[in-house]
DNA sequence: GACAATTGTTACTTTAAAAGTTGCAAATAG
DNA sequence: CTATTTGCAACTTTTAAAGTAACAATTGTC
C-alpha cells in the first residue's frame, strides 16, 4: 500500500496493545511482538514507536530485555495526544496555485478558506480529545 | 504537485468565483475564466465542476454561450455541500493488513476503531455544515 | 445543415507522499 | 565481550492525486 495514512491507526493499535499488556505479569512488549500484531516490519513499528516516545506516551529501554510500555495511565491518555505525537497530516489541504493578481477571488480565498478548514479540523481534533485510550480499549475487551 | 487532496479547495474555489459572478450583469462564467482564477487547466476544473453539476449545486450549459453558475442561492449551499459534492477521501484510514489470528487486539481493533473514526470525520462534517457559501463570500468581500 | 464554442468524459503521464525495506549506530543486560 | 533491543537515516516501491490531452456530446448562430 501506500499513500492513505493510516499512521495514525497505526499508533492507535500500537497503544492498544501496550494499554492491554499493561494489566499485569504480561510479557514484556517489543517492536517485533507489535510487528506481529499489525502484521507488517518490525522497523515500521519503531519508527512510528519513537514518535510516541518522544511525545511522552510511551517509555522505550533498549538491550537484552529493552521492551515498550505506555507512560502513563491508559485513562489518562487520549486519541488526540496519538494524533499530535504522529504528526499526522491536517485534514485538509489549500490548494496552491499562484494567485492570479486580476481576479479578487482569487488573491483572497486563500485567507478566507483558513478560517474555514481551521475550524473543521478543531472540531475534529476536539471528537479525538473526547475520547481516552482506556475506552478503546474497554470495547476491545467487551466485544469479545 | 501531487497528493494532497485539495480537491475540496478547488471546489470552494470553483464556487466562490461562481457565488461573486452571481450578483448581476456579470460575464459569463466559463471553466476558461475558472481556470484563470485557480491558476490551472480549464480540463482540471471541468472535472470538479462536473462533480458540482451532477449534485446540483452548480447548473452548466453547453455550445456557444455554455457557461456556469450557481444551481441555487448561496446562503442555501453548505461547505459540506461541496465536500461531500467530490467525495474527498475520509479523514482517516485504518490501516488493512490482515488481522493476526493469535492476538485478540490485532482481531479486534478494526471494529473498535471504526466507531472513534466515525466519530471524528462527523464531528469535522458537523463543522463545515454551519458555514454557507454566502458567509464566505462575505469574508472574501469584507477582507477588500 | 455547417460551424464554432462550450461542457463532459475518458485515457494517459507525471509527481509526490506514504509505505515498506535495509543497514547500522547506540544502548544495555548478562 | 556478546547478544539483543531501540533509534535513526537512507533508500526503493507503491499508489493516489495532479496535471494533460484528445475527443465526444451539446447547442447557439449563421
Amino acid at each position: 500500500m501506500a499513500p492513505a495514512n493510516t499512521q495514525f491507526a497505526v499508533a492507535v493499535h500500537i497503544m492498544a496493545v501496550l494499554g492491554c499488556h499493561a494489566r499485569a505479569d504480561s510479557e514484556p512488549v517489543t517492536s517485533a511482538l507489535l510487528a506481529q500484531s499489525i502484521n507488517t516490519s518490525a522497523s515500521f513499528v519503531r519508527r512510528t514507536l519513537s514518535l510516541l516516545a518522544k511525545a511522552n506516551l510511551v517509555h522505550t529501554t533498549r538491550g537484552p530485555s529493552g521492551s515498550c510500555s505506555l507512560a502513563r495511565p491508559a485513562q489518562e491518555i487520549t486519541m488526540l495526544d496519538i494524533y499530535r505525537a504522529v504528526n499526522a497530516p491536517k485534514v485538509f489541504s489549500l490548494h496552491t496555485y499562484p494567485p492570479q493578481e486580476k481576479c479578487s477571488v482569487s488573491c483572497r480565498i486563500k485567507y478566507a478558506m483558513t478560517g474555514l478548514l481551521d475550524q473543521a479540523q478543531e472540531s475534529m481534533e476536539e471528537s479525538l480529545s473526547k475520547r481516552t485510550l482506556s475506552t478503546l480499549i474497554r470495547e476491545l475487551e467487551d466485544s469479545e
